[in-house]
DNA sequence: TCCAAAAAATGATATATACCAATATACTGA
DNA sequence: TCAGTATATTGGTATATATCATTTTTTGGA
């Protein structure tokens, strides 16, 4: 039988070790200067093989800090009814879990009265919140909700289950309202979700409303855009 | 300003001389050793001019024999016709326009085969333009359809209202899945789009289908992330 | 201990050369 | 004139080396 090239034949070896879990999403393999040395082959011979593993999208390079595993990024089902972070996660197989940044009642600012039908006297609870799938960052989202709404729960229960909790209560959850643009990470934002300052962001700003037409939550997300993507049918 | 890497400039030079007709569909174009002689510049920087070309469905190699132009020339200009993007445009009272980059039969990629449910033998009509509200580039779209469905059809009918012709020819147009994410604009990209390279760029692709369930057209559209955002109702 | 600069490591670009496999062309003899 | 063979041309694969730009790590001084 006839032999592969030799850069086809590296190219199958180094996916073989992905695919055994040797390297795992997000490692770094080594450089191609090593792996030259280890397949015992020129580097240029190497590079063709790596180039046709990141045309496959498995492997990404980074110039100045090495070639990395590819994520598969997360998905969210747009045409799905209201669904939480948690739900969207184990839907997709992975084990979700978030961080409160913070979380106080403050005086809403003024996208926030716009958006949830405030005055300013009004208070609002505001939630700070990194997400994880499979202990990664996914998103960092401030969730704001009009303090009256909260008042009879306490933290663990609005930061758990809130929705659950107002449908126990008898609210009625109704329709929402979302925009997605992009934008670039923060020093900030980049700190929180574990990337550089310049990465691509996805952002979703999204007015949940009770049944009765009253917005109940505002929620600004800003997803990594390495990590992350929405999925919609029409 | 800064000077792009020699492929490039090579690649592009290739392209320029391909759409001031001076070499037509089906011609051979020199062999890449005269080439590199012309151009100064390695055989290997040459083959990388090259296969750029190649992969944007421009040229094509054959071993042995040369490398041709591929079938239907790249053309200028076009009068933009009545799509979703101008009423979604007008809608917001800016006035909407296109430029047609390109226009050419091709062989499909594997992301293309398997959105479209094609094989290798198959062929597609690929087409990119660049969109403008108000004169301002907004984004940057490649369409994808089975050549087999174009057939019928002249470029003017099908840049316009091609879902219209389709329709009136007895087709249903069906439902459409669309993925959105975000990524930083590449080098190609900024230039298309007046913006910076590493900018933010919200992405759209979208496989629509007929009723019969047959996927007719893969899109797949960079967004300027300053200038465009989504808007959707749950 | 911290910060800035230097050094090292990384992928990207480029050159030069050689050989292989497929195809096209030229040549020679019947 | 045609068929077979030899030669030339073509793209493909591969090696070796160098330099550049970006990022990370190390080092040394404050």
């Amino acid at each position: 039988m006839m032999a592969s090239p030799i850069y086809i034949q590296i190219h199958n070896e180094i996916k073989r070790s992905i695919e055994s879990g040797k390297w795992n999403v997000g490692d770094r393999i080594p450089s191609e200067r090593e792996m030259s040395v280890t397949f015992g082959v020129s580097r240029m011979t190497l590079r063709q093989a790596i180039k046709t593993l990141v045309d496959e999208g498995i492997l990404e390079r980074r110039v100045g800090s090495g070639t990395f595993v590819s994520r598969q990024k997360v998905q969210e089902k747009m045409s799905s009814g209201v669904t939480s972070f948690s739900e969207l996660m184990r839907a997709q197989g992975k084990e979700p879990s978030s961080k409160t940044i913070s979380y106080h009642i403050a005086t809403p600012s003024l996208s926030e009265m716009e958006k949830l039908s405030l005055e300013e006297k009004d208070l609002v609870l505001r939630m700070e919140r990194i997400r994880y799938a499979d202990k990664i960052p996914i998103c960092f989202e401030i969730a704001t909700i009009p303090e009256k709404l909260v008042q009879s729960y306490n933290k663990e229960e609005v930061t758990s289950s809130f929705y659950h909790v107002l449908e126990e209560s008898g609210h009625i959850i109704g329709h929402a309202q979302q925009t997605v643009s992009s934008m670039l990470a923060s020093e900030q934002i980049s700190e929180y979700l574990g990337i550089r300052r310049g990465d691509a962001i996805l952002r979703l700003r999204q007015t949940t409303y009770l049944n009765d037409g009253q917005p109940f939550e505002y929620v600004r997300t800003q997803y990594v855009g390495d990590r992350f993507e929405f999925y919609l049918e029409k």
